[in-house]
RNA sequence: GCCCCCAUCGUCUAGCGGCCCAGGACACCGCCCUUUCACGGCGGGUACGCCGGUUCGAAUCCGGUUGGGGGUGCCA
């Protein structure tokens, strides 16, 4: 696909209700990167029309993960733009407008009917198709009259042209449907309030959005949209009709599309659970596109260099937390351990590891223990059960009852006691010197299996089984916490 | 029911007529490295839903079929 003539300019507009969806961030992110590699605008715009469901909440989550993910908008909150404002509840007057003068055109009809009426009408006709059958099309002003005096109100329509609409979908092809299969459909409440099928249309022909990438969800509307962008351009409301793209869908387990139910469905939770930015874009990225046949592990940018809307496959994914775990991992050993340091900083700070501030004895420590454990740990949150032994106050530090279980028994002990004298005799306190004087006593002396040798110390000087390396841990603890845990563990 | 979309390993995908008795990744299973856990390295198994057609030749094109998904609102 060549880049487009016009300047593209697309957009994410969710409805703010409840928790975002990982689906929401592969759309925004196919959507971003779209813009971005055609040096385009993204525009974020905000679909609040129901106000039952709509809250500040959730709007304020959605703006979080966005800044979050690091995908930035052109046009929207917080920093505005031309088209201002971006949430469908101020803008009104504008739908209240597009309204007027589609209802002077002939490309509306007031409607009276109940949907029941009209559901029992087509029964009654035998009909195959379900909708509405366009029965006030052509109402008398007598039939209107009756109505009226009935206290009826009436709703806008849109009357469906004859013949059949065909679109070149972006990742799908040529996608034609016959009108016929397209009922009629309501713009307006017969309250006056306007309805998604009217404002999603009109916002994207006001804001000049150029190319609509969106779920496949919305695949069988668009013939609607498009026969009512033709009365837009009528009207002159709409410049042009978009291109239209359709995303395919994120499953979950089973053959359902993955839902609010489904934990891993909330975008915001990766963030929580130590997922990197990078890392969860980079996984989403490949629910439906991929950079090259032998690479799966890419940057925004490159991301962004390489993306191509026609190069989206247009079959359903499978959301599988095993990979984007491991494509998460894949990028953390990609950071720099300093960034690592930085980014574990907060998730060590809320599990207690650290103070907050951070004193300046833990900044020194953890700057050591750092690529100890880098490679390590495939999600920041994972550092800090690694790391808690060095910081803990004595006091405090706790062996696992499992883990010493299993490495002190009656055999841990004279490993422990072989371990506390050598070490006590050392003159230095580093690596090299820890591992000689362990390795000569424990495994010379006592000729233990390496495995066996250091499990009943890692456990007691660390309180786990799983920790970082041995002797560089009981450097960095010192001398005095490690023969005092050594110690208690013997008691 | 009707309309639309989709169809390659368990999963995500590469493949756009010969380079494919199908490549990569995750997962899985072995092995190696190794003080634990990871990392890393090596090896292994598993896929073109089915039936026709076009063609010298089809995973690739066409038709059908089956299966899955979505839509069918005065929801979005």
């Amino acid at each position: 696909m060549s880049t487009p003539v016009s300047p593209v300019r697309v957009r994410m507009a969710p409805s703010p209700t409840g928790s975002p969806h990982v689906g929401l961030v592969r759309t925004a992110l196919f959507n971003w990167a779209f813009a971005r590699h055609h040096g385009g605008t993204f525009v974020f715009r905000i679909e609040d029309t129901d106000k039952e469901r709509s809250t500040d909440e959730s709007l304020s989550s959605i703006i979080d993960l966005m800044r979050w993910l690091g995908l930035d908008w052109d046009e929207g909150p917080e920093v505005g733009g031309p088209h201002a404002p971006y949430k469908q509840s101020e803008r009104s007057d504008l739908y209240v407008d597009a309204l007027a003068k589609l209802k002077g055109s002939s490309f509306t009809y007031d409607c009276y009917c109940t949907t029941d009426e009209a559901t029992a009408r087509r029964k009654a006709a035998g009909s195959k198709v379900q909708g509405y059958d366009g029965f006030c099309r052509e109402l008398s002003q007598e039939q209107v009259d009756a109505f009226l005096a009935d206290g009826r109100q009436a709703v806008v329509r849109f009357r469906m042209p004859d013949g059949s609409i065909t679109w070149n979908d972006l990742v799908r092809g040529e996608v034609t449907f016959e009108t016929e299969f397209v009922p009629d459909f309501a713009l307006a409440r017969a309250n006056g309030d306007p309805l998604y099928t009217l404002v999603n249309p009109v916002d994207d022909a006001l804001m000049e959005i150029t190319h609509v990438l969106r779920g496949e969800d919305l695949l069988s509307s668009t013939p609607r949209q498009i026969a009512l962008y033709e009365a837009l351009k009528e009207v002159g409301i709409a410049k042009a009709t978009p291109d239209f793209g359709h995303l395919p869908y994120v499953m979950g387990e089973g053959n359902k599309k993955l839902s609010k139910r489904d934990p891993e469905a909330h975008a915001l939770a990766y963030r929580d659970k130590g997922y990197l930015p990078e890392g969860l874009l980079n996984y989403l990225a490949l629910l439906g596109w991929s950079i090259a046949a032998d690479r799966d592990v890419f940057s925004l940018a490159e991301m962004v260099e390489k993306f191509e809307i026609g190069d989206v496959v247009a079959n359903p994914a499978r959301f599988d937390l095993k990979k984007a775990d491991a494509i998460n991992a894949s990028h953390m050993r990609l950071l720099p351990i300093e960034e690592i340091s930085h980014r574990v900083l907060p998730f060590l700070k809320a599990d207690g590891v650290v103070g907050d501030p951070v004193s300046d004895a833990d900044a020194q420590l953890l700057e050591l223990a750092m690529p100890l454990i880098g490679e390590r740990i495939n999600k920041l949150s994972e550092a800090s059960a690694l790391l808690a032994f060095l910081f803990v106050d004595e006091a405090d530090f706790e062996v696992d009852a499992e883990d010493a279980a299993k490495q002190i028994g009656e055999a841990g002990i004279p490993v422990l006691q072989a371990s506390y004298d050598a070490l006590e005799a050392l003159s230095t306190w580093s690596t090299d010197a820890i591992q000689t004087a362990l390795q000569t006593a424990l495994v010379d002396g006592l000729g233990l299996k390496p495995r066996n040798a250091f499990g009943p110390v890692r456990v007691a000087v660390t309180g786990r089984r799983i920790s970082p390396p041995l002797f560089e841990s009981l450097e960095l603890l010192g001398r005095d916490r490690s023969l005092g845990r050594l110690q208690r563990a013997l008691a």
